[in-house]
DNA sequence: TTGTACGCGTTATCAA
DNA sequence: TTGATAACGCGTACAA
């Protein structure tokens, strides 16, 4: 036991103690850690023989000290001036920007107009002459999307999808909600809310349902729910309602459905649009009138204090950004395996415990 | 504008870069920083001036490498050997003591069993010899953890409280849950499923209520839903539940209680033994009874699942650990502002959610 | 009161 | 195939 200049205090094992203990320079216990190759290989199998006796740990600090490498990373997601929802997921971008940036991590936003694929496709083909060492995207646009994966995958640069899963072109992780699940918790906030049998309906609120998947699943999801309980006196019934922004006509169309269905006992909105049903309901005065929607929007949380909201089925927006951003660095920069598919958790919002959320 | 030696590259403004504008050394600079005094007034304010106009962020990474500064924390817990629930709490401190190990934080627990005021006062008697920077507590004896609270504010160490808040000698921080808050939220939930009025029992499994103003709070909320409401028809009765190990007594105490009142409609446990409640349910055949409890134990997943329990409310406990540890590293490592109460999320758990928290 | 120089653990370069 | 050494940004002992 020969104990040459300084000891290793802390009882941390680092490179050096390594390296003195096998009989060999740092740098040849570099070369071993990293694969460089250039070391022969008994003194190899010494060193990894010690590395694991010691069990090392390597110190990310000094690492992404003297790495003087910078990782740009794009955050293509849609431009939160279009639509409140997406500020969340942005704050959770900047957030983790944050957390990494003395790690050399630079995030760098590309916004689109969640209603227009040609801002989508400008944004996207934006991406490509800054070269990105990953990217972070919510791939609204289901039929765009795919091609810019395809390019990407081609281009071997790492990509996390948030928000929406597309698995064709394989990306690192899919952060995000599980829409067949929270369709299947709507239903039994739905059931659980309910003195009695009646129609729930299904509200797909200005969206494109065949081209939007994860809609579908909700839908699928709510319905399943009743249909497993064997609960054949609840019906449920998917309807579209477009132009909420036209409170006349939008206003029509649910009146031709009270009429058409007078036994409503529900809705269940798709998206974050439950406020649009709310506003219906209360300027109409109808009372007992479930409603269960999602996403924290300042209006939705209006009308669930005033009590027209029952319940918000959230999906931890911030959270999809944080950790789409996170797990990146995490492939990156600490070579840590990151889980293919990260589901957040489906939180359930009322009244009572809406402010801790926001 | 001179340019000597090494550029600043990458615009972020290092401790040099300030030096050589306010045309001074490191040294002087880094004096200046840390109040070291020692700095003639002119050079003081001089470099203060570069300091805002640069807008200098130190480098955490080169700090905590260079600072062979070692923080000691303790984690005063209750030993999850004695109960399942603090398991969480556990494992929120490990993760925290995971990642500041980098830092120099290490963080060693001392338990105590739950249910013994002597083992608590041996665990807090432990901590003085070691000479902690911090101490993080589950003060869950409330008399007891007043005093080593005066000895550890006398003393100067630092101390936050989680699970129980005890604001009399002032925490850095409290960190867990609105216990008033999450009784409103089990009236609402307990409300929401009632399909008409009745007798809703508010039991108290096995606790010394009286000196557990934790579970008063809880009670109260509970009660004050109801009365807010103006519910007239809802009664709300408090009921001291005892020995819940012993299966047959248990049982002939709530079949006293259904005796007494014939038209109860659930319960609302306020600790996490619903579980013991539920069991009772079953094995009664007693249907339609609604049940809202507490933490997400083993016992009380399984009953979830088997539709028994409708609702948990949890509290995020691993978060409280977690973020104990995490605050008053902000604290004494990085100088961070801490907010004095952070309050966890109230999340409500049903079978449909559940996953995800587990 | 001020400046210089070394060290923290790791990586990268260069000479041997 | 190896080893010595200079960085990375910051803190600090010590010299001036």
């Amino acid at each position: 036991m020969s104990h040459p200049s300084k000891e290793n205090i802390g009882g941390v094992t680092r490179i050096k103690d390594i390296a003195e203990k096998a009989g060999v320079s740092t740098g040849t216990v570099d070369r071993v850690i990293h694969n460089r190759g250039k070391v022969s290989p008994q003194v190899r199998d010494r060193v990894l023989q010690v590395i694991s006796e010691l069990n090392y740990e390597p110190n990310v600090l000094a690492r992404a000290l003297v790495s003087r490498r910078n990782y740009r990373l794009a955050a293509l997601i849609p431009d939160p001036g279009y639509d409140e929802y997406w500020e969340a997921p942005s704050k959770g971008v900047d957030e983790a920007q944050e957390q990494l940036r003395p790690y050399g991590v630079e995030v760098r936003k590309h916004l689109f107009d969640q209603n227009d694929v040609e801002s989508f496709k400008a944004a996207a083909e934006s991406l490509s002459d800054v070269g990105y060492n990953g990217i972070v995207v919510a791939p609204l646009f289901y039929r765009e999307s795919l091609s810019y994966m395809r390019r990407w995958s081609q281009e071997g640069i790492p990509f996390n999808l948030f928000n929406t899963h597309i698995p064709d072109y394989k990306p690192l992780a899919y952060i995000g909600q599980d829409s067949y699940q929270s369709g299947l918790l709507a239903g039994k906030l739905m059931h659980f809310g309910s003195k009695g049998g009646g129609t729930c309906l299904i509200a797909h609120v200005d969206e494109d349902v065949p081209n939007s998947s994860h809609l579908i699943k909700k839908e699928q999801g709510f319905m399943d729910y009743f249909q497993e309980k064997g609960l054949s006196d609840f019906k449920t019934i998917s309807i579209d309602l477009k132009g909420y922004g036209d409170e006349i006509s939008f206003h029509k169309q649910l009146d031709v459905t009270f009429e058409k269905y007078p036994d409503i006992l529900g809705f269940f909105v798709t998206n974050s649009r439950a406020y649009a049903i709310a506003a219906y309901l209360q300027k109409r005065a109808l009372k007992n009138i479930l409603l269960v929607g999602y996403d924290l929007l300042q209006k939705n949380i209006a009308y669930l204090n005033e009590g027209l909201i029952h319940f918000l089925i959230n999906q931890n927006p911030k959270g999809q950004g944080f950790y789409g951003v996170q797990m990146m660095a995490d492939h990156l920069l600490f070579n840590k395996q990151v889980e293919p598919i990260r589901y957040l958790p489906l939180d359930i919002i009322t009244k009572e415990n809406v402010q801790y959320y926001i």
